[in-house]
RNA sequence: GGCCCGGUAGUUCAGCUGGUUAGAACGCUAGCCUGUCACGCUAGAGGUCGACGGUUCGAGCCCGUUCCGGGUCGCCA
């Protein structure tokens, strides 16, 4: 084996994926990745890869001996530049953007070779994704991953563009900071200089970007890394990328204008996709009632329905017990169901709502000609039957599916969870619609059933709505707050409010969370020290970057649109990390290991 | 932490009721081939059946433990 080629005297000219029938006669000098070779005996075809594409290079009679012998040593993945001449193909591939041309090679350098890849840098490849994510710089090769990366970057820039073009700023704030265990867990960094001590990874920039607003800067925004230590979800990763947005002297109505501009303008620059305007609204009670959860994929109807009045009195102790307990009785009717969803299916429905902790899932399913089948008619009147018929809406053909649970936010959260589980064994959700939905008027409080007390729903430095200010204290459970979240086709997009700027506020708040004065100020003091200084009326928004690209590109996965992703248990393949560190470095930060059986 | 699914050549998978030497396709290696483009033809190499333990005359298959991966619940202000 001789020693490589250097680029010497060669300097690339192009990008395959550049060339066409246009360039017919024209010299020139591409490099890339060796995608195939072909060898035809006394002809060799390879198909050069880069970026951009394929583009076919040619070795016949009319080639150098030694270029015609470096060619037929060629091997996939091999790093090559090759200089020549653009001829039209003698049979074209109109499979291909660059199927009527090839390169006649004149010149041909050999930069690296490679092994054989553990697997095939194409895009029919089926591959386990662990083997892919250990060789993720080959996995990212591949035309797909490439695409999506290109496609974040284009974002990335249409979302820094229209952010500047709207007066905004981007300011970096630090990853290393003061840890305030509310909320998700902190990633710690253990301090050298202050052994003992730990900063923590930001789960957002949160006081940062309040304190920006204190300082004047009126329209900050930030490609912001946040961390949170918990476990991972496939729309879920440990660091993620937020578009954090925080603006002065705005309510909520600008902040959700600003917004929805956004959201239009990066649809249509990168998808050329017209998401119209303004984005339907619902206040969380609705989309609690009427679909089970706060973020409702309203891609499809299938609603719940309430029977709590209808069966309270029936023969049925399931329902009527329910209802006694202080619960409810709801249901969907999931239309033409009856072929997809067979008794057996149903069975397997039942395990899927035993699993999120339903008691049992209650059925009807009606034939084609409107006879009913059910899991209770026994125990009902032919009246009180008709009755559920009415209010499920239910039509020959139909499935109604019905959850009783003494809890009235159990019944809705299973529901919820069902209603999206059987739209996708029905395949009834229209895969490239975007259904953007705003949900506003949260509740401020949120019931801890752990330590009994309210805990903030979204965080402390939310601002209650104005006309809930005379009964914070008196009736937690009403209370609303001024906070506003964005979901696409079922997923939390972004999530933000407008803040407390008044300390008096800001107190009580604290007050009624739990904290002392002393904790609040431990805590949180340098932001409301802050606001003693003069802190303009201020809100904003943080918009899940990752999750946004996700669903413009119809990926299942966040994976899929990060270079670099961790696993499901928070490590990184390739990398492998987390990893043990030398005793030595731990001396150094003052940290004693203490041996736990995991680690035997 | 709980539940569900998966782990067999380099890769993707098959492997029957537990029974002889664990197969296929692609990839890889070598040879032949002037219009291929998932080139074709011929030959060949390639296996700790995730790991450990058990049941059995006999285990890829059954049982237990464990590791790894995926999904999900808890968790994610």
């Amino acid at each position: 084996m001789n020693s490589m080629d250097f680029m010497c005297g060669m300097k690339r000219t192009c990008y395959c994926g550049e060339l066409s029938i246009k360039d017919i006669g024209k010299e020139v000098t591409v490099a890339g990745w060796v995608q195939r070779q072909r060898d035809l005996g006394s002809l060799i075809f390879v198909d050069l890869r880069d970026r951009t594409g394929l583009l076919q290079l040619a070795f016949d009679e009319g080639c150098d001996k030694q270029v015609f012998e470096k060619a037929f040593s060629l091997r996939s993945e091999f790093v090559i530049m090759a200089k020549g001449v653009v001829r039209e193909r003698a049979s074209k591939n109109l499979e291909i953007p660059t199927g009527e041309i090839e390169v006649e090679v004149k010149e041909l350098r050999l930069l690296a070779k490679s092994e054989t890849p553990p697997f095939e840098i194409s895009e029919k490849s089926h591959t386990s994704e662990l083997l892919r994510l250990k060789y993720r710089y080959l996995d990212l090769r591949r035309p797909d991953l490439q695409k999506n990366l290109v496609m974040r970057h284009k974002i990335s820039k249409i979302t820094r563009d229209y952010f500047d073009e709207n007066g905004f700023i981007e300011i970096e704030t630090p990853i290393l900071i003061k840890s305030t265990p509310e909320g998700a867990r902190d990633f710690l960094v253990p301090s050298r200089i202050h052994k003992g001590d730990f900063y923590a990874l930001p789960q957002s920039p949160q006081l940062y970007k309040q304190l920006s607003m204190v300082a004047g800067f009126d329209r900050y925004m930030q490609l912001a890394r946040c961390f949170r230590d918990e476990d991972l979800r496939a729309d879920r990763q440990p660091e993620f990328t937020q578009i954090d947005l925080e603006m002065s002297f705005v309510d909520m109505e600008d902040v959700l204008e600003l917004t929805e501009g956004y959201i239009k303008r990066v649809f249509n620059d990168a998808l050329g996709v017209d998401i119209p305007l303004p984005i339907n609204r619902m206040t969380y009670n609705e989309a609690i009632n009427r679909y089970g959860t706060d973020k409702p994929d309203t891609r499809f109807e299938m609603e719940l329905f309430d029977l709590t009045d209808v069966v309270k009195n029936c023969g049925f102790g399931v329902f009527s017990g329910a209802v006694e307990g202080g619960g409810s009785v709801k249901g969907i009717t999931a239309k033409n169901a009856f072929k997809s969803l067979s008794r057996k299916e149903i069975d397997k429905l039942t395990e899927f709502v035993r699993g999120i902790g339903a008691r049992g899932l209650a059925w009807i399913r009606l034939n084609e000609d409107g006879t009913p089948a059910s899991s209770f008619a026994k125990f009902m009147t032919q009246e009180e039957m008709d009755s559920i018929l009415t209010v499920s809406n239910a039509q020959a053909g139909d499935v109604v599916l019905l959850v009783a649970d003494t809890s009235n936010s159990m019944v809705l959260s299973v529901l919820g969870a069902l209603r999206t589980h059987v739209a996708g064994k029905l395949d009834i959700i229209e895969k490239d619609k975007f259904n953007f939905l705003w949900i506003t008027e949260f509740p401020y409080f949120e019931f801890d059933k752990e330590t009994n007390q309210y805990i903030a729903m979204h965080h402390a430095f939310t601002s209650p709505a104005d006309e809930c200010l005379d009964y914070l204290e008196s009736d937690k459970a009403s209370v609303k707050a001024k906070a506003y979240d964005l979901v696409l086709n079922g997923i939390e997009l972004s999530s933000g409010s407008i803040r407390i700027t008044n300390p008096e506020l800001q107190k009580r708040v604290f007050k009624l969370l739990g904290f002392t004065d002393e904790e609040a100020h431990e805590k949180f003091g340098f932001l409301t020290d802050a606001f003693k200084y003069g802190a303009p009326p201020h809100g904003g928004i943080g918009i899940g970057l990752d999750r946004l690209i996700m669903q413009m590109l119809g990926c299942e996965s966040l994976r899929d649109v990060i270079a670099f992703p961790k696993v499901q248990n928070a490590s990184e393949p390739m990398t492998k990390c987390p990893s043990k560190i030398d005793k030595q470095q731990l001396q150094e930060l003052g940290i004693e290991l203490i041996e736990t059986d995991n680690e035997k």
